[in-house]
DNA sequence: CTCGTTGCTCTACATCGTAGAGAAAACCCC
DNA sequence: GGGGTTTTCTCTACGATGTAGAGCAACGAG
């Protein structure tokens, strides 16, 4: 399986975090919550796009009985093989953070107790 | 600063992980013993090229001493920026994963306890 | 029916990832 | 010392992904 990017885990997280509320619009302002930086329109709704395609997301129109101004929104949804891919992110990550020597970690500013790297 | 991506990050470690012995081909290797994947050779060195000219990592022609066959060896180390880059992109990692539903645990197949969240 | 509101589509461009051909630099051996 | 071998790196091209915002579509209010 080809490893998601980070763009993409953080998209499709900010969707599993919203669940049934995983609009267009709230998950662009999901990642700027999380990461504290801007996100352009484009910037979200283009990798989205490409998760779709890749069936890690689906997407359904929005509610018809919405009693709300603007444009219908888009509801997104993660797929089984979007938990695979992130699951397999995360171990990734694991793998990577793993057997750094206690240097590393000095270096990092992190302490070697509770480094969260059991699971 | 700019958040570093999954390539940058897992070359970044790599080169904390072989400490003094961080030469271009080793990191190589490592790259591929971690992610099981097979990497070309200019698939580690271009990136690994623009690690240096962003300042995340130093670069120094091979040891004068080495008796060995074969083109000398060219030898990475992660630089101060380096490591504030990777302390980042952990904490964004951290933060990404927080805060998700029960539900979404189920589906990733991972228990609640011994996430591997803390610090 | 016109207006403000909301959220999305679309396109262009910058940056990053991927691939491998082939050169460079060392040692070996005769 | 010079051709062969080994090892590692440089270079370039191209595909994939990230980033940005202009502008349109759909809706309710008045």
């Amino acid at each position: 399986m080809e490893t998601i990017t980070r763009t993409e885990e953080m998209l499709l997280l900010a969707a599993c975090r919203l669940g049934d509320n995983a609009y267009g619009a709230d998950i662009r302002a999901e990642v700027e919550a999380v990461t504290g930086r801007r996100y352009s329109v484009g910037g979200v709704y283009v990798p989205l796009d490409r998760l779709v395609r890749k069936g890690l997301l689906e997407t359904e129109e929005g509610a018809p009985t919405a009693k709300r101004r603007g444009r219908p929104r888009r509801r997104y949804r993660v797929t089984s093989a979007g938990f695979a891919a992130l699951r397999a992110a995360r171990d990734l990550h694991e793998a990577m953070w793993a057997r750094l020597p206690e240097l590393a970690w000095k270096r990092l500013g992190l302490s070697l107790s509770g480094l969260g790297l059991s699971r």
